[in-house]
DNA sequence: GTCTATATTGGGATAGAC
DNA sequence: GTCTATCCCAATATAGAC
């Protein structure tokens, strides 16, 4: 028995991690599965052990970014929610996430996604509407809001590293940043 | 003299807008410089009498959307600046413009021009900056704001056009329209 | 499960006729 | 300027050994 059982599930969280990773840099197309395999220290001929398919691949990536973001993951955490929320739109309105350190799949796939197949889609906006909802809880904790408002803002914060990802300049990058962070601090109360 | 001195300018601004449409639905990749020429009656041998490269068409053919750009085209128009901005931003907001119908390079390209070389970003980061600059320009013409406002509000109306764009469900998406409609009317003091 | 071939398709770019 | 025909490379997916 060459293969413990646990191996394949290992192999399996390389591979998504790989992929998402290449995914959010270079988009769907642009990624071979030459390349994600490459990335994680195997071969193109391991994938297909995995998964059937590069969509079916892409699909799967982008579950494993949002049960592994920052947002969902703070729900284990301690202390405070608006505090907890305080630092995930911290982290996600920065430069760190911005250069692609656990980029979150809504912001650097949104207009990827959008010319996707249904059921890719339908992963996307399920994923979508879990982060909105949870949210609105945290917000909802101190103070009162409605679902209109967190969609808004919610826009926002994702609209901005969408297109301050694509200026070529970084102070450009920052400056956007850094308007959102001033207009969601007075929005809800927080200190960004 | 078989070709008038117009043809080669008419068959350019078919081959503009008929690229544009597809990059838009269909994203860089898998739109081919044949189904291109082909969705405006013409070969793949005379692309290359107007453009060195698919990458080259691609700056060219989001530098030809902004200027035909609904913002930038209302500086021609008559009325007071804030009714033409009321106008332009309702037709952004709307599920027709999600739909494809003369569809903005901002929302439907943001992640996929993220990815490209840096002449492409340049080009749309400085048309980014453009509308920008004229947004701020509307506003102030009625309304005291900062560069700083009209940037995360700009993020906000993008990024809603590009989130609803991924949508499976069409109520799903209308929601976020009406939602960011009614806080850019709150906050802009529009009636959208 | 993972490896090294390999079959096959598709698309960017060019050559040369009209 | 536009056409048809062609070269050439890259990438998905499969076959079969270990």
């Amino acid at each position: 028995m060459p293969y413990p059982p646990e191996h394949k599930l290992e192999s399996r969280q390389k591979i998504l991690t790989s992929a998402l990773q290449l995914f959010t840099q270079l988009g769907y197309e642009s990624v071979t599965v030459d390349a994600v395999m490459a990335n994680c220290q195997m071969t193109r001929g391991a994938f297909y052990a995995h998964f059937d398919s590069k969509a079916e691949l892409y699909r799967q990536a982008i579950r494993h970014a949002f049960h592994n973001s920052r947002m969902v993951q703070s729900q284990t955490n301690m202390g405070p929610k608006k505090e907890r929320l305080q630092q995930a739109l911290s982290a996600y309105l920065s430069m760190e996430h911005l250069r692609g350190d656990k980029p979150c799949p809504l912001a650097f796939l949104a207009s990827d996604i959008a010319i996707r197949d249904g059921e890719t889609k339908a992963a996307f906006a399920d994923a979508y509407q879990t982060v909105v909802r949870l949210v609105q809880d945290y917000v909802t904790s101190y103070l009162p809001i409605t679902r209109q408002e967190i969609l808004a803002l919610s826009a926002m914060v994702v609209g901005t590293v969408a297109l301050a990802r694509t200026m070529d300049n970084a102070s450009q990058a920052e400056e956007m940043l850094l308007a959102t962070r001033r207009q969601l601090a007075g929005q809800l109360a927080l200190d960004l």
